[in-house]
DNA sequence: TTTCAGCTTAAACAAACGCTTGATTGAGTC
DNA sequence: GACTCAATCAAGCGTTTGTTTAAGCTGAAA
């Protein structure tokens, strides 16, 4: 616990740990608000209350800026991710149940909706660098959900299971990035940003969709492989 | 007709024409490829060898551009989907089946990849003013095609049909946004780009969801209205 | 008290941004 | 042949971008 303003300015450092978070805040906000080439540093500063130079003492650039947002952020879902499914195989029965799996994937990033909405536009923004960036920090926890969606769906062929994996992630993003959205659409009736009735509404969708036949005819050639189980989960950079 | 350069240079007006729609391509092009603030006036019309003036000259402003941008495709897709889903009605059985109201909405959309990343970007950007843009070119036939998937599942609350409308448009857009990441999460197995294939994946696993159990629990209120049929399709800003 | 690294500051840098300007071109009209 | 006018051009407008500089401040060690 802390106190903070008048009185204390909390436990650490109170000069440099304080305006590096102060940043930190202002960035996930501003960048996910009006995208990271929309947010510029002036107007992260500005609403940090901080120099601009101070950005490029902490972090370099602005794009380690970026990466500093991310990091903080999702490191913890992928750990809380794994640790779900770790919940759910140690579960009733072995075979974990599929929407206990979908679910551990997609709650611990659906909680916090503004930095839910910054991954949804990094997703949509489909450069390598970003690409990379995403890769770098979610690689490995997706590996291992398909692993378990593979263990839970064993009839159908990988081909689709990573077809369905990718649907997966679509929905997911797309309820994170547009609340607006759909609350107009529906006369406010359907509110995204409460994580917890997306949820209810979207595992049970996405678990009969997973379930569905597979895709009779192969158009090409043969079925690929899974490409997982790297030992750790990210590397920094 | 008129008659140009070295032989002929199509139809109309030789000189307006030929810069503006080059202007168009490139623009959707480096839009798509970069995002709407990635890309520069200055790379636009590097890219397309015209002059900086121009594009002021005949879109106004940089907005303007977008906009224009968005309408060329838009109309022709608001148009065909409504036409396939005129299709679906006059097939064999009266009520249309789910997998061709999905296939007619989804079809249209992702013929065109370039436009279809672009459509994603600004998805992804939940600015109001990109917000109001896309619902001024899409409402009208969203609302169609949410008339016709409540007559094919009269069983389900509008509600359950609203969020798992808006899930279709999560895994579309998301599709269509990202054909790079399934690729190397799958070896290249799976290819986005190849829109045919794709619709032969989405469109079951999007069915399969539509058709799920409704959600049982009502939390809050009382479920919402249709929020529909206004007559025109979009109206010129 | 002095020293010194850690941190913050105001000020400025070159480059890039969207947009405007005034002159120039060339086909159509009288 | 003079005139009109949409269309294009080179050049530059003022502003904002990410980044850097060099000086100043602070709190703890020596």
């Amino acid at each position: 616990m802390a106190v903070t303003a008048q009185n204390a300015e909390v436990v650490i450092d109170p000069r440099g740990e304080s305006t590096r978070t102060r940043i930190l805040d202002s960035a996930e906000y501003l960048f996910s608000e009006h995208g990271v080439n929309g947010a510029s540093l002036r107007t992260v500063v500005a609403h940090a209350g901080v120099n601009t130079a101070a950005v490029h003492y902490h972090f370099g650039s602005k794009k380690g800026l970026l990466e500093a947002v991310f990091a903080r952020r999702t490191i913890t879902i992928a750990e809380e991710r794994l640790n779900l499914l770790e919940e759910c195989r140690e579960g009733e029965g072995r075979p974990p149940l599929l929407q206990q799996i979908i679910s551990a994937f997609l709650e611990p990033g659906m909680r916090d909706a503004t930095f839910a909405r910054l991954r949804a536009r990094m997703a949509a923004d489909a450069s390598d660098e970003t690409r990379a960036l995403m890769a770098r920090y979610f690689d490995h926890s997706s590996g291992q959900f398909l692993l378990a969606l593979a263990e839970a769906l064993p009839h159908l062929p990988p081909r689709d299971l990573h077809w369905r994996f990718h649907f997966m992630l679509g929905t997911m993003v797309y309820t994170m990035a547009n609340p607006r959205r759909i609350q107009a659409l529906t006369n406010n009736a359907c509110d995204p940003s409460d994580m917890e009735a997306s949820l209810d509404y979207l595992v049970p969708f996405l678990a009969q969709g997973f379930e569905a036949a597979p895709i009779p005819n192969a158009p090409t050639n043969i079925e690929p492989m899974l490409k997982i189980d790297r030992s750790k989960p990210h590397e920094e950079g």
